[in-house]
DNA sequence: GTTATTAAGTTCTTTTATGGAACCCTGGTT
DNA sequence: AACCAGGGTTCCATAAAAGAACTTAATAAC
C-alpha cells in the first residue's frame, strides 16, 4: 500500500516514542500532554481551580501518595503552570498557585468535566454544578469559533499543515476531513 | 486546623486512590479521566479525529508499542468511545471509529491543542491550523457560556455541590471562588 | 526540657505498567 | 513453498507508582 504519509511523521526512525520526547513532537496536543498528560496531573489541576494550594490539602483530598504528589507539583512548577509562593516564614512554607499559563487550562478542565457530566454521571446526576456569575445561570462550556461565534463541530473544521510540514503530519486519505 | 472539608471527600478512608476506583469518584473530571486520562489515550484520539482508523496506521504514526496500543484501543471500545467495525471479510479485519460519545470529546482535544499552540510552539509556530468550514476563517475554540454566549473565565464561574454532596466535595475556605 | 504536632518533603521496598522484541493466525501473492 | 499484510498475543527487562516509614524545622503542650 501507499505508505507515504505513514513513514516518519511523528516518530524519528520507526522507534517507539519515549515520554521525554513528547515536547519535541510536531503536535501541539502531544506537547501539551508533555506537561499535563499525566494521570494525576489533571486531577491536581482540578483542585487548583477549586482553590486548593497546599501540599497536605492536595494529599488529603486526592488520596495521592506524597511521593507522586511532590513529583507532579514539581513538574507543574517546572512547566510554568503553577508557581510556588511563600505564605509564611519560620518555618518557611510554600503554596502552589496557578499562573496565567495554568489558568488558561480552564477550558480543558471544564470540557473534561462536562463530558463526564454527560456520559459518566450516575443516578444522582453530576456532583458539581457551575454557575456563570455574570449571567446568573447554571452553565456548561460550549466551544465556539473565535471568528464567527458558532459552535465548533468536528465535521466543520478542516486541518491544514503549516509551512514546512506539508505532507508530513496528516494521514493521506482523509487529510482534510474529520472523523 | 479545621479539617472538616478535608476529611474524606474523595477517598474512602484515608487510603490512596487506585486507578480502578476512578470512575467511582464523585467527580466528573475523575470519571472522565478513567476513560481518557491515560497518557496514550488522548494521542490515539487525536489521530482518530484526523481520520486514522486502523491498527497499523496508529502504530506507525504514533510510535506506540503494539502491546499498549491494543490495550488502549480495547479500553476505548469498552468505554464506548470507539467502535470496531469490519471493513472486509476473508480475512475479517476491523477498524476503529469514533462513536458519538467519542466525537463529543472534540472540545477536550481542541482545547488541549490550542493551549499547546499558545504555550508550547517553537519558532516555527504551531504545526497544524484549523479552518472553520462554515465561516472560512482560521479558528481557535473559545469556551463560552451555554446560556449567555460570553466567554467563560474561571473567575466568573462559581461551583455548587449538588444535593447529597453538600459540604463534602469542595474545600472550605474558598468554596465558591476560582483560583 | 522532653514529647507531640504541623507542614512539606525524602527514602525505602513492593507491585504494576511500559518498552522492546519475538511469535501467532488468516488468508492472499509470487 | 515461501512471503506478505493486518491485527494482534506472549515473554522478559525496565521504569513508574503504591504504601509505609523516616527527616527537618519550628511551635505548642505537659
Amino acid at each position: 500500500m501507499n505508505n507515504q504519509a505513514f513513514d516518519t511523521p511523528f516518530n524519528h526512525a520507526g522507534e517507539t516514542m519515549r515520554w521525554d520526547d513528547l515536547d519535541q513532537q510536531p503536535c501541539s496536543l502531544a506537547r501539551t500532554l508533555s506537561v499535563v498528560g499525566d494521570r494525576w496531573t489533571l486531577i491536581v489541576l482540578r483542585d487548583c481551580f477549586l482553590g486548593v494550594r497546599r501540599f497536605d490539602h492536595f494529599e488529603e483530598r486526592l488520596g495521592i501518595t506524597r511521593h507522586v504528589l511532590a513529583d507532579r507539583l514539581k513538574k507543574l512548577v517546572d512547566g510554568g503552570v503553577l508557581e510556588k509562593q511563600p505564605y509564611q516564614d519560620k518555618p518557611r512554607r510554600y503554596e502552589y498557585r496557578l499562573t496565567q499559563k495554568g489558568k488558561d487550562l480552564y477550558p480543558v478542565i471544564l470540557s473534561l468535566v462536562h463530558w463526564g457530566d454527560r456520559y459518566m454521571a450516575d443516578e444522582q446526576g453530576p456532583p458539581i454544578r457551575h454557575r456563570h456569575r455574570s449571567c446568573g445561570h447554571l452553565t456548561r462550556g460550549v466551544l465556539t469559533c473565535s471568528e464567527c461565534g458558532e459552535p465548533l463541530q468536528p465535521r466543520d473544521v478542516t486541518v491544514e499543515e503549516s509551512e514546512g510540514w506539508e505532507g508530513r503530519l496528516l494521514p493521506l486519505a482523509t487529510s482534510n476531513s474529520g472523523p
